[in-house]
DNA sequence: CGGTCTCTTGAATACCTTCAAAGTAGGTGG
DNA sequence: CCACCTACTTTGAAGGTATTCAAGAGACCG
C-alpha cells in the first residue's frame, strides 16, 4: 500500500517538514500489515532502509539460542526504528516483531539520505532522537548489570507510575514480556512481584499495579535490599 | 591550553575538515591535561559540550552506591565523548575518567552546533558514529542480558584476538577493567579465565593471552558451556 | 465448555558474588 | 641489588540470587 502525506505527517520522523514535501514522501514510502508475532526484519537481515510504526506495536529484541529473550525497546507508533543500519553497518542487529497487529511504514536508505540532505533539520532531529536512544541504553546497561531484578523492577514501576499519571497503574504489556525488557524470566519476576506485595509496597491485581509506599519503593529501586 | 589546527586534523571527528576551517575552530576548543584517576565529568553534570580524547585513555563508566562499577566503553585517541549531552538532555549520563595521564579537547555545544550547520558533513558523520555506538550497546546488552561470564569473555577474546591479530593477544587493560566492562568483577574473571585454561582453550601468563583452541572458544562463545 | 495462553508456585540447581586472606609483580628508595 | 610498598591478582569457603524444570491455577476466546 502507498503511504499519504496525511499518515506521514503524523510521524514523529518526519515533523517540520512541509505539504509539498510530504506529498513527495508519500510516493517513496510503502505501507504494509503484519500480523500478531509477524516478523518486519530479522536480525542479520540487510538493512536497506528504515521503518516507522504507523498503528500497533513493534518490539525490537534479542534472542539467544537457548531460547530466552531480551527486548531492547517497544516501538510506538509515530516512532522509526531500524535507523542504525542506515547510518552504519548494513545489517539489522537484532528482531523486529510486531506484537499486535500493525501497520509499518518502509523508506528506502537512499531515499532517506537525500531527504536528509534536502532537509538538514532532519538530521538534527536524527542526531537528537538517537542521543536519547544511547542514553536509554547506557540505562539499560546499567541496569542490568549493577541492580538486582526487585531494583530494575521497582525503577520500571516508578516510571510507568511518572508517566502514566494515574495510581493503579496498568502494565502495558504482558508479565513474560515485562520480564524480558527487565533482563529476565516470568518466574522470577512473579516472584519479585509478589516480594514487593508481601513487603506492602505495591497491590498487584492482574495487569493492574497499586503503589502504595511509594519511598520504599525508590529505595529499593535504589538497591535498598 | 590552545588547541591547534594540527591536533584537530588528527581527530576522527573532524575527519574530512579544510584546513582553513581547522584554523578557526582550534581558536575555539580548549585542551586540557588531565592525571590519571582524575574526572573529566561526572554523571549528573551539564554537558555544555562535547569532548575528545587527543591522548591517553578515557573510560566511561556508571557506578552503583554498592561500589560495583560498568564500563560502558573506552575512548582512545582521536575519539569524541560526551556527545549525547549535545544532542538530548543536559546532563552526562555516566562518569568519564581518564585511565591514564591524558589529553583532552573540549568544544562547547554553540561551537559544534555552528560547525554542524556549515557542514552537513559532520552531522552524518556524527550519526554513523552513533549509529556505530548504538549497534554496540544493543550488543553489550544482549551479552549482559543472554550469555553467563565465559561466553562474554570468550567472545571478548575473540574480539581482541581479531583486532590485534597476533596471536598471544595482549589485554589492552587490567583484569579489574575487563571485569568491569564485562559486566562482572575481579575474582569471577579470574575463575573463568582458569576454567578456560583448564579446558585447554587457552594459555594466560600476565597480560598475554594465547587463544589454543579458536573453534571450541567459539562455541564457548555462543553459550557451548 | 474445551482449549490455549498467561501466570503462579515449589523444589532443586547453577551461577555469581561476597568476604577474607594470601600470593605476585612492578616500581622506588635505601 | 635488595627491601619494601602498593596495586593487581588469585584462591577458598560461604552465601545469595536467579534460573531451570515441572506442575498446577487462572484468564480469555471461540
Amino acid at each position: 500500500m502507498d503511504a499519504t502525506p496525511e499518515i506521514l505527517g503524523e510521524l514523529s520522523l518526519f515533523e517540520g517538514l512541509s505539504p509539498e514535501r510530504l506529498v513527495v514522501l508519500a510516493e517513496r514510502c510503502r505501507i504494509s500489515s503484519v500480523n500478531k508475532g509477524e516478523h518486519v526484519f530479522r536480525a542479520g537481515d540487510p538493512g536497506n532502509g528504515l521503518y516507522a510504526v504507523v498503528s500497533g506495536l513493534v518490539r525490537i529484541y534479542r534472542g539467544s539460542p537457548g531460547g530466552k529473550e531480551q527486548v531492547l525497546h517497544f516501538i510506538e507508533p509515530g516512532e522509526p526504528f531500524g535507523e542504525v543500519a542506515v547510518f552504519q553497518g548494513d545489517a539489522f542487529p537484532a528482531d523486529a516483531q510486531a506484537m499486535v497487529p500493525s501497520q509499518v511504514l518502509f523508506m528506502s536508505r537512499r531515499d532517506f539520505l537525500d531527504l536528509a540532505r534536502q532537509d538538514p533539520e532532519i538530521t538534527l532531529q536524527m542526531l537528537a532522537r538517537l542521543s536519547l536512544r544511547l542514553r536509554r541504553f547506557v540505562h539499560q546497561v546499567a541496569e542490568l548489570s549493577l541492580k538486582e531484578v526487585p531494583a530494575r523492577l521497582a525503577a520500571y514501576l516508578l516510571k510507568e507510575l511518572e508517566e502514566q499519571g494515574s495510581n493503579p497503574l496498568t502494565l502495558p504489556m504482558s508479565k513474560g514480556q515485562l520480564a524480558s525488557f527487565l533482563g529476565t524470566i516470568q518466574e522470577t519476576l512473579s516472584r519479585s512481584l509478589k516480594r514487593l506485595e508481601g513487603q506492602g509496597l505495591i497491590v498487584v491485581k492482574g495487569r493492574e499495579i497499586g503503589v502504595l509506599d511509594l519511598s520504599a519503593l525508590q529505595s529499593v529501586a535504589e538497591q535498598g535490599r
